[in-house]
Parts: C-alpha cells; sequence; structure tokens
RNA sequence: CGGGGUGUAGCUUAGCCUGGUAGAGCGCUACGUUCGGGACGUAGAGGUCGUGAGUUCGAAUCUCACCACCCCGACCA
C-alpha cells in the first residue's frame, strides 16, 4: 500500500504546449514523466511502475520462449561499430561517449559511441563463447535504455533519444532451426502484446536487402502512427504498405490483342499525365503507361507504371540495387531521347537503350492492353500500343503503392489502410553479423559454419505510451489491469478522520491480499480535486470512503471503465473488494 | 537536413503590428469561509521577457546572428 502524500504524482489541470497528442498530454499530466531534453525523459514514480510491469511481462514472455536475459553495456568501444558490415549507414544517428573534457575531445578520435542495438555487442561474445552445434541453438535478449540521435524527436516518449527497448537475438545452426527460433519469438510477441492490453496487428515487413529472410512488423493502430498498415479483416492478410500488395491484376491474365498500329501524335507543352487526360486528347490515366527513370549504382534504369498508379520506391529495393535514386532530366535526355513528359519504352523508340539497365514493368501496366505512352520526341506520344506487341520488357514485378479499396491478394475483399505505431518488429538476419564477426560454430564432421541469427525489437518505453494512446478518453487514462501503476485507489475524501483511515488501511490490506496493488488518496483535497486525479491517472478500480457514505454504513466501488459506482456496507467491503481483484485480475473487470 | 512556427513566473498565456510602469488565470505561501466532480475572499512570494549584438534618449516590442523547443517531410523500437 503506498500512500499519496509520501509519493510523487505531480498531476496537471492543463497540459503543457509542447504536447500535441493525446497521450502524450496524459504522459505529462497524469505525472508519469517529465522532460529533460529533446526526446529525453525521466520516468516519475508513476510512470516508472508501468514501465516496471510492461518490462516484467517482456521478460516472463521472451524466457517462455525459451529466451536467457543478459545486460548489456550501455557504452561500446567503437572498434565493435566499426568492425561491423553497418558502421556508415548507423553513425549518423549514435551518440559518441568520449570524455566531457575539451583539450582531450579536441582532435581527438571518439572513442566511444552509445548503444543503439546490440548486435555489434553480442555477435563477438556469441563468437568467443559458443563455438560448437552442441552450444546452440541459443536466444539471449536484454531489456535495456537505447541511445538514438534521432533526427527529429516526437510525441513524448513515442520517438526519443533514449528510449527502453527488448532487444534479442538468436542463433541456430541451420535455416530450420533459426525459422523454428523466429516463430518461437513471434508467438512470444503476439502473448506479449496481448497481455500489456494493446490491440495490434502483426504485419509482413520489408526486408530490404537481405533478399529470402522474412520479418514481421508489430503495429499498433493509431491515428498519429507514420506506417501505413493495408490489411483485410476477411483474409488476416496484413502488411506494411512498403510490402504490400493486392490483387488487382488476376494471375491469369491474358494480354490483350493489339488493336491497330502504333502512331505517333503531337501533344505540344503536354508533360503530366492530368494534362493528357484533358481535352482534345482525353486519354483517361488509366490507359496511359508512367514511365520513370532511376540511376541505380550509376546506371539508369526504367520503371514502368499505369499513368492512374503511384510508385512505391521500397519496392525497388527488390531489384537488386545497392542504392538508387530519380534520374535528372539531364540524365534522362541522352539515354531516351527526350525529357519527362515524353518518355515511353515502345521498342525501337529509346535512344540509347544499351544504356539501360533495365526496364521493369508493374504487373499492373497489362491492364491496359493498348494504351497511350510518350515517343521519347518532346512534345509527342503514340497512341495503339500494345503492351505484349510494343513495349520492351526485361521483367514484370510489382512496384506500384497498393491504394485502399484494392481486392486483397488472398480473398479479394476490398482492403483497409491504417495509420500505426510499430511497437516491434521481429527479423530473421541470417549471416550478415556472424559473417562479420566469425560467429562460427563447428558441426559434427568438423566443418566450421556461420551461425544463423534473427533478431527482435520490442519498444518498452513506446509500447507504454501507445497504450495510453488507445486506452484513454476525455478524463484521463483508463489503464489495463495488466500494466495499471495500482489496481486500486481508495480515495479518501476525510483523511483527518481516523475511521475513514483505518477502513481504508483494511481494505487495503484485503486488496493486497488479493493480489492488488493498491494507492490510497490521503491528501487534505477537495472531492473535485480527488475525483478529477483519480480519472486522469486512471487506476482500474477506485473506492471511496467519505465520512458521508460512512455515516449510513456504506463505501463505494467504481470502475474506471463505467460512470456509476456501487454502494457497499462497510461489513460487505472486504469480501467485495477481494473479489472485484480477483475477477479483474482473471481479466473479468466487473464487480 | 529541407519547409513552417513559437520562445514573457513552475504551467497556460496577454502585451509586440503602432518602442516609454510586465499584466492575467492556474499552481505556490498565510489567514478566513467552504467541503461529493479541478471552490471563494483577503494578503503575499515568484520575471536575466531564450542568448548575444545592433538601432534608439529609451527595446519584451524594431534589426541581425545564434540557441532551444514544436509542427510537416526523408529514417527508426
Amino acid at each position: 500500500m503506498k500512500l499519496w502524500s509520501t509519493t510523487y504524482i505531480p498531476t496537471l489541470k492543463e497540459s503543457p504546449a509542447e504536447a500535441e497528442i493525446a497521450s502524450h498530454q496524459l504522459l505529462l499530466r497524469a505525472g508519469l514523466v517529465r522532460k529533460l531534453g529533446g526526446g529525453i525523459y525521466t520516468f516519475l514514480p508513476l510512470g516508472l511502475r508501468v514501465l516496471e510491469k510492461v518490462k516484467q511481462i517482456c521478460r516472463e514472455e521472451m524466457e517462455a520462449g525459451g529466451g536467457i536475459e543478459v545486460l548489456m553495456p550501455h557504452i561500446h568501444p567503437v572498434e565493435f561499430w566499426q568492425k561491423g558490415p553497418r558502421w556508415n549507414a548507423v553513425r549518423e544517428v549514435m551518440f559518441s561517449a568520449g570524455s566531457a573534457s575539451a583539450s582531450v575531445k579536441q582532435g581527438g578520435e571518439i572513442q566511444y559511441v552509445l548503444g543503439p542495438t546490440h548486435e555489434e555487442v553480442i555477435t563477438p561474445l556469441v563468437a568467443a563463447e559458443l563455438t560448437s552445434y552442441r552450444d546452440l541453438p541459443r536466444n539471449f535478449f536484454q531489456i535495456q535504455t537505447k541511445f538514438r540521435n534521432e533526427i527529429r524527436p516526437r510525441y513524448g516518449l513515442m520517438r526519443a533519444r533514449e528510449f527502453v527497448m527488448k532487444d534479442g537475438y538468436s542463433f541456430d545452426t541451420t535455416d530450420e532451426a533459426a525459422n523454428e527460433s523466429y516463430h518461437k519469438m513471434e508467438a512470444a510477441y503476439r502473448r506479449f502484446f496481448s497481455r500489456v492490453g494493446v490491440r495490434y496487428i502483426a504485419v509482413e515487413a520489408d526486408t530490404g536487402v537481405m533478399g529470402g529472410s522474412f520479418s514481421h512488423e508489430f503495429m499498433v493502430p493509431a491515428e498519429i502512427g507514420d506506417d501505413d498498415v493495408v490489411y483485410c479483416e476477411q483474409s488476416g492478410y496484413a502488411a506494411n504498405r512498403e510490402k504490400a500488395t493486392s490483387g488487382l491484376v488476376p494471375k491469369d491474365l491474358a494480354d490483350a490483342a493489339p488493336c491497330g498500329a502504333v502512331e505517333e501524335f503531337a501533344t505540344p507543352g503536354v508533360v503530366t499525365i492530368a494534362a493528357l487526360e484533358q481535352a482534345p486528347f482525353s486519354v483517361p490515366a488509366d490507359q496511359q503507361f508512367k514511365t520513370l527513370i532511376f540511376i541505380g549504382d550509376d546506371k539508369p534504369f526504367a520503371i514502368v507504371l499505369r499513368g492512374c498508379d503511384e510508385l512505391e520506391e521500397a519496392k525497388l529495393g527488390s531489384l537488386g540495387f545497392q542504392l538508387f535514386r530519380p534520374a535528372t532530366p539531364e540524365e534522362i535526355e541522352p539515354v531516351m531521347g527526350a525529357r519527362p513528359g515524353s518518355l515511353g519504352v515502345v521498342k525501337g523508340t529509346i535512344k540509347n537503350p544499351k544504356a539501360l539497365a533495365g526496364i521493369f514493368v508493374d504487373h499492373a501496366v497489362r491492364l491496359i492492353g493498348n494504351g497511350t505512352t510518350g515517343a521519347n520526341k518532346d512534345g509527342y506520344h503514340l497512341r495503339n500500343v500494345n503492351v505484349a506487341r510494343d513495349l520492351a520488357v526485361t521483367r514484370f514485378g510489382d512496384f506500384r503503392r497498393v491504394r485502399e479499396g484494392e481486392p486483397c491478394p488472398r480473398s479479394g475483399q476490398p482492403l483497409k489502410i491504417a495509420r500505426g505505431i510499430e511497437v516491434g518488429h521481429v527479423f530473421k538476419l541470417g549471416t550478415k553479423y556472424s559473417d562479420a564477426f566469425g560467429a562460427m560454430y563447428m558441426d559434427d564432421k568438423k566443418q566450421k559454419h556461420p551461425m544463423i541469427m534473427g533478431c527482435y525489437g520490442i519498444g518498452i518505453s513506446r509500447t507504454l505510451q501507445a497504450v495510453i494512446e488507445q486506452c484513454h478518453d476525455a478524463d484521463g487514462i483508463v489503464w489495463p489491469w495488466s500494466v495499471a501503476p495500482y489496481h486500486v485507489l481508495i480515495c479518501v475524501l476525510d483523511p483527518q478522520l481516523a475511521p475513514a483511515m483505518e477502513i481504508a488501511q483494511k481494505l487495503a490490506k484485503a486488496a493486497e491480499a488479493a493480489g492488488a496493488d493498491v494507492l490510497v488518496d490521503d491528501r487534505a483535497e477537495r472531492p473535485g480535486v480527488k475525483f478529477k486525479d483519480a480519472d486522469l491517472i486512471g487506476i482500474p478500480l477506485r473506492v471511496t470512503v467519505s465520512s458521508r457514505g460512512l455515516a449510513e454504513g456504506m463505501v463505494e466501488l467504481k470502475w474506471r471503465t463505467e460512470k456509476q459506482f456501487t454502494k457497499v456496507p462497510v461489513a460487505e467491503a472486504e469480501a467485495r473488494l477481494t473479489e472485484a481483484v480477483q475477477k479483474a485480475a482473471a481479466g473479468q473487470p466487473r464487480a
């Protein structure tokens, strides 16, 4: 039992200007955290209690999934990162941790960095410690503070420079075993998020350059999220928008027959899809070919989409280029023969086809059959262009961005799109890090092989805020039982009356015996203030003890989720409270 | 890093355009009246007006630079 007067819960009536979204405002108003600097927060007692509960649930589910807990350092000698496979890519978001003394810092190299994640630490450890197939599989995890110098911290704990993360790493001998580790973690993640009390969607995520590996993101649906989740309620299909496909193009689509000879026509000044839709041309966007030129590893390549479609740039990762960017008009003209606005990939019209590293055509283009495209001659277009007969195609692929309402690739039902916050990510890594750090094992034939790795992250502090974002109303937070900082709040309206406090103590003991964490509001505040604060900090079950109630021999029980309270005779109060706590803990939050 | 915005008491802010005494509400302290959904009165404490330079007799107010924070984009748990 904790007395309000002996802890520190600084609630705010008004919300600080810096907080724009509900969860961020409530973090501050309910006295859970305070900001030290951009993206850097202190956890106050109430916030810390929630954080610890989320961590504990995570720990339990990780161990249930075979995870072994360790704690790695926050500061890393920089050599480990320099030796790793992504130093140049990650150093921008890493904090250095050299000496604070200016004289030492001058001209000196960075010697330490603050850990943004720990592949570069766990892999050398495992490389040194585990050498035999008999040592595997192993799956290590830790719950620890991470440091990333975010370009733009925002939304409180949602994107912070310092945040609490659970990170885990699995090491296996074979691909099949690694897949098993992966699926164990995926299952553990589902249990974790369910227990914490957030609605989530597990989506297929982009694997980038890792090729055949796979990846799932755990997303919490929220308006303020910065990812789009594409999903189908009927089939259960769900994917990050970067990776999502639709069933728009039937698998058995036959190529359309030509409808006449390709014909050039003048389109002076027409350089956009929209302009070609206007009279006198009146070509609908879905009958136009959109030709985009990119530079991939210094060579130009072409992407062809329908005029009405948009490119999903992340999907170009599957083409195998390390780096790519849109080409400039100056780079395009010598290759194609025209500037953007008059481009096309009709055979024989490309000025220098050999310069192109490839012509990649989106599957949906086949829906056009016969359409209109640029003539590679400024101010001219071609009509009656037949996809099968006339286009120069290296290969077809999926390059377009999926739109809401398109058919699900599995069920054919309309796809929906929602915003989401990424709170977890499971990723099959392969041997990227084991190769770099020599994490090898010897098999039973004395052959050495790199270990197959997986990595698994959960944003603990971000999950905490995601819970608030999902579980609040106009009055404040509405904590799920599992992570509530306290389960029961005993509001003593007249704490100066000894009998009132005695009853509060007795009830607190009963609730604790039933397994609840209890907070007693013993402040000499007016009732209105106490009730407002109670709603704000969102404790699931409130017990009100007042002189007025005691005069008729009653105390009151009230759930945070309900408007009405229930009067209970003092004599029955302990039993009723015990029962309520047990039911709530068992997942039936009703009195 | 690009675009936009804001910096005045612990919090929310007025004043700035049109230069001349820094104001309010919440919170805080004391006393009194109140006492079931953020009470009221009286009296107080609390301000380098983000920092630095400039213009001016005089700058919160005008100019410049810098810093911090917030929002929108590219990246991420």
